[in-house]
DNA sequence: CCAAAAGTGTTGAAGTTACACCCATGC
DNA sequence: GCATGGGTGTAACTTCAACACTTTTGG
């Protein structure tokens, strides 16, 4: 690496991000409008640039998601490599890239990554060139700039997969939270109907889910046990050979 | 793209792939020797190179492999990218590079792939600056060129978790291949021991394997009975939204 | 007749599914 | 006292794990 390019960005690589949040009712993904270019509409994109020559991948990453969004320090994991020759030549996006990039026309292949943060933890600010940052549910997206509603579709798939081995669901919760919570936040990445009863004696069994001695204040209702995710126990199990959830 | 990059190559993106192949026993990789530079020892690597500008990532990973070892049209799926800035930097990868690539300094971004062959119906052939192509079984793998020991780590974690779960065991086999062999098979990619008959009443009751009318011939012992892989019933499975496989 | 791998069933344990009612709270 | 969501147990069924002997062939 010569160092007179520490700093330069590579104008053949990009990161994108598909952040995932939870409102414990909806999953949603962060996503940001650019500046409006002339003629055409504002489009929402993944929150991605560049990275820097001297730029570790996951490093970048995190850098470009902390700019265009004001988050740092998340769970941040890669989806893969997006390089089809074509993903940047719809008009719109081809304006927007003269708009913005020292070389508009050079073929960029993308490296992406999902993350999942708790939404309370979390205010997402535009920033750079990202004129709104906002969390958009995963029902209503449907077009996306560049290539981004393939990569988000792809993510969206490795996110379902990964949640029924890993316990990854708990970086979409606060610290403490219900078994209600988790049992929705499970039905809703799933897309479906998950049994109270044997979810809750499923996620008991297995220990990962560690009853707290604090309760529910204010509800209309029989105030909820609050539980925290117990790390150990759960990288004991992966350790013995674990890795099926059976969702 | 400009008309002008047609067939250039891109000095900053490159494909690797990680190709599995099984003769009955061990489970093996196909890793290339390059031309050897002064000073340093000859040093097996993964089959790799740079991409051209105007070509997609999975076509690029096809090209290459099939210039670097004569194999085509095989099962190929990505891994993901690997950019750490330093993987380049070892001095005898630095004097390899410097002896074949018009920008020997460039950082380059790798995307990987795996890919499972039937050994018997493909005869790998050095060509290009692979001086020979050769077949090691992954036991024997130690130190790779460039970055590619971490690659082939990951690869082989992503074979062992997707054969969990989808068929992709029959790209390693022939056609037609007995119950014994696809046992051995499962048993070596999973690294422990499987049960006879349970793994064969479970192959047998999800019906992705079909009897042929066929015996093995002048075998010692009693012949065993071929099977071949049953894609419909395999495609129906999964729609119905079984993942499964429980090994 | 011997060596070698193929092929075959049963049983006990564990896990999964399906299902309905009472509880604690705020208003 | 009522509306709301929290919390609990059991029985039928399915799946899984463990285990040993007979069969067919070539030499």
């Amino acid at each position: 690496m010569n160092s007179k390019n520490k700093h330069q960005l590579n104008p053949r690589i990009s990161a994108d991000c598909v952040v995932f949040g939870f409102d414990f009712s909806q999953l949603k993904v962060l996503l940001i409008e650019r500046e409006q270019v002339e003629g055409f509409d504002i489009s929402l994109s993944l929150p991605g640039d560049l990275i820097f020559e001297d730029e570790d991948l996951d490093m970048a990453a995190n850098r470009i998601l902390n700019e265009l969004t004001g988050l740092n320090d998340i769970f941040l994991e890669q989806v893969g490599a997006f390089g089809n020759p074509d993903r940047l030549s719809k008009a719109s996006d081809k304006a927007w890239l003269k708009a913005v990039r020292q070389k508009p026309e050079e073929r960029v292949v993308t490296i992406a990554y999902y993350s999942l943060v708790n939404m309370n933890n979390y205010q997402p600010q535009a920033s750079s060139f990202a004129k709104t940052a906002c969390w958009i549910p995963v029902h209503e997206i449907s077009e996306l700039a560049f290539d981004h509603y393939t990569i988000f579709q792809v993510a969206l798939k490795k996110l379902k997969d990964k949640i029924k081995t890993q316990p990854i669901g708990f970086n979409l919760l606060p610290e403490k939270f219900t078994l209600s919570q988790l049992h929705k936040l499970y039905e809703v990445i799933l897309g479906r109907d998950l049994d109270k009863r044997n979810f809750r004696r499923k996620m008991l069994k297995l220990k990962i889910v560690e009853s707290l001695d604090e309760k529910q204040e204010g509800v209309p209702h029989k105030p909820s046990q609050f539980f925290k995710f117990n790390e150990e126990n759960y990288t004991q199990l992966i350790q013995n050979g674990y890795d099926n959830f059976g969702f």
